[in-house]
DNA sequence: ACTTGCCTTCAAGTTTACTTGAAACTTTAG
DNA sequence: CTAAAGTTTCAAGTAAACTTGAAGGCAAGT
């Protein structure tokens, strides 16, 4: 697939788009798609086709991994737009780029182990009440805490209360 | 908004979708959405409104929180399907879903750890080289190792490379 | 009583992220 | 040389997750 002869040890491989496709695990037409999208790019040989440098690899395996963890490719390029197009990225690059998203991670990582961390517990405490259990929501706990935590432990319902027979004679 | 009058300190609130979209921070329209996607459910009173059990809110806490982690509702919805629709659930239910989520969300963790680890080293490391960091897609480091790191360290490209001189004549 | 606001359904529109298809050109293997 | 495989553009289609709008019923405050 190159476009040039082989030249021994040093040669390097520039990429069509299947190839590209086939090292990433990605559709040709959604290596278009980030290609209009401005989040990789590439030249064109001198009949039209796609040529990438080496470095798109890198850059569509972090859109994916980026993905798969649920950032947008808006979030996405807005990251990779701070990496350079034409050179491959060095150090003060990606330093800018794992600044800009530390937080970011860290949210997203925190958010997960709570949510692991909530059905954990839920296993731990038993979890029949909100009182010992109100991680889901502590504004709502609070909110019922004081009005009757008996009823969120059953099925049983407090006087009064809607129930099928709520609903006597449909208008 | 509740359906009968205040019964003092055991008074229950039975929610409207409006009292449910306050509290957990989504659109009503979304918790309809939600209801035809049989994520959460609802029962009617006499003139036809939507009245939720209070649990809904945990429902809702915990798609939005899922979601937020790049979860499909599909996925949610599977989950959730575990819990009881009528009552409660209970230790048991929420062990349930925890045993099925747990390697789901372990591997969620486990990307965005390295994804972030990924950036950190490329600041620690330098990350000039893929032979130092060669994190993002070994399988293209090997590759690239035989060839050239040379020219992934710098723009200097190796010869019989194309360039803009690949594109002799249009057509 | 009236008015404002919340609620209902149902259909259609929107955004994100792609995929598919058509028609044509290029490259590669035999 | 020829056929199969790969590539091009552009337009249209798809799926997920909602949002918006229309037309109307119900509820709460004054």
């Amino acid at each position: 697939m190159s476009t040039t002869k082989p030249s021994g040890a040093t040669q390097i491989r520039l990429l069509t788009i299947g190839d590209v496709a086939e090292r990433t695990g990605t559709a040709t037409s959604t290596l278009r798609f980030y290609e209009d999208r401005r989040l990789i790019s590439s030249r064109r040989n001198s009949s039209g086709y796609r040529i990438y440098h080496h470095d798109v690899i890198r850059r569509v395996s972090f859109i994916r991994t980026a993905k798969r963890v649920g950032l947008t490719l808006e979030e996405i390029g807005e990251a990779l737009g701070s990496l350079p197009d034409g050179r491959t990225p060095n150090a003060r690059d990606w330093a800018r780029l794992a600044r800009a998203w530390s937080p970011v991670l860290d949210e997203r990582i925190a958010t997960l182990t709570r949510l692991r961390e909530q059905l954990d517990s839920c296993i731990g405490c038993g979890c029949l009440s909100l009182t010992s259990c109100g991680i889901w929501n502590p504004d709502d706990v609070a909110a019922t805490l004081g009005d009757g935590p008996r009823y969120l432990l059953s099925d049983e319902r407090p006087d009064g209360v809607a129930d099928e027979s709520d609903r006597p004679a449909d208008s």
